[in-house]
DNA sequence: TTGATTTCTTAACCGAGGTCAATGAAAATG
DNA sequence: CATTTTCATTGACCTCGGTTAAGAAATCAA
């Protein structure tokens, strides 16, 4: 799929576009392409922009004592509105890219304007807005208490394709645990099967 | 002091009142007396009423397995806005008394009247309400990821009534670990003194 | 006050994650 | 392709919380 089409592929899935809109979504279009550890925010800064990953995988992490806290992992289609892009305040967390990624970005300008050519459109933004609250509801509620273990195969049933893009290590940064105890819980559960 | 000067000492921690207004006060003043062990709002129930707590203590549980989870203590000049108050579905979990205790509840209709009648309260409930909301964010933020002996020090640092005026099986409770548990934690504290 | 009930503490044993160190495998680099 | 760096696994040892069981201490009621 050639790059430009990842954006209205995006919107396709929420709505069916005219021959007309397609056209000026392409024009409208701002799309970049980051490398292998490029960072999108990082931590002090305030967001001017928010992010739909096209493709490729993002982290959303925090520094403490220069050990990185993974939050959460975004990949193709899942849209990311920085706290700090909402509140002007400046971010308390990094994201940068876990792979080469197509990203398009998003200012709040563009947006209204956009809006307000297409009113369609507002019940779509309406939409994706409530399913990343959604989202982040679940993650923590199935989250918390849960034993590092029941994470994991949790991750696993919810997100098999993360396990094979994103490195271990990072992986048992996101569950809370060091690597090495990754390694054994996997050994765990291989050889109960 | 008087029972219906409670709610009145309330709002004077905000803000101060004239004497009309004390006297009105007094009138709309809906306060229950509870005994120990008496429920608030159960699972299931959508919740009709907010809470003030006067005087006494309400714990916030979830019932998993027979197993209460206790998410929340509420004490002297706490409010209690239920999520199903807000959201008008079905609790998932409960409230219930730790101690005998003093309760003005809050209804929608109630609420507006009052406001309406007394305008200049109305950005005291906003600070009310925003103050609630940071509280939760802080509690939540301070309590993931930290293991149990950390949150019991951050517990009597925050909240030494607490320790002393609730069982510790429900401290425990609290801390998201088993009685015996405390109890070590307790003594390796003291002894390490 | 006394007896019953509730709550708290202690001990022994187990399992699971953290830490450190060593080794092997895989990936990036030139 | 060879070398260097990064990443994953394993073992030994430690700490800490869970579990079970027993008993002490505090609380409550008759």
């Amino acid at each position: 799929m050639s790059t430009e089409n990842l954006l209205v592929n995006y919107f396709s899935q929420y709505i069916t576009l005219s021959e007309e809109e397609v056209e000026i979504i392409r024009k409208e279009d701002i799309i970049r392409e980051y490398n292998k550890g490029d960072i999108l925010l990082r931590e002090g800064q305030i967001a001017k922009e928010c992010f739909l990953i096209l493709k490729g995988c993002v982290k959303r992490y925090y520094l403490e004592d220069g050990e990185e806290k993974i939050m959460e992992f975004y990949t193709e289609n899942d849209p990311i509105t920085p706290v700090s892009y909402s509140t002007k305040e400046p971010s308390k967390y990094y994201i940068s890219c876990v792979e080469p990624s197509i990203v398009s970005t998003g200012t709040e300008e563009r947006t209204q304007k956009f809006l307000q050519t297409f009113p369609r459109f507002v019940p779509i933004f309406v939409k994706i807005g409530d399913s990343i609250t959604a989202k982040r509801q679940v993650s923590l509620d199935s989250f918390k208490n849960l034993p590092p273990e029941i994470r994991y195969q949790k991750l696993q049933e919810n997100r098999p394709d993360l396990i094979n893009r994103v490195p271990q290590y990072m992986i048992a940064s996101y569950l809370g645990i060091q690597p090495e105890s990754l390694s054994r819980i996997r050994k765990r559960i291989w050889d109960s099967k």
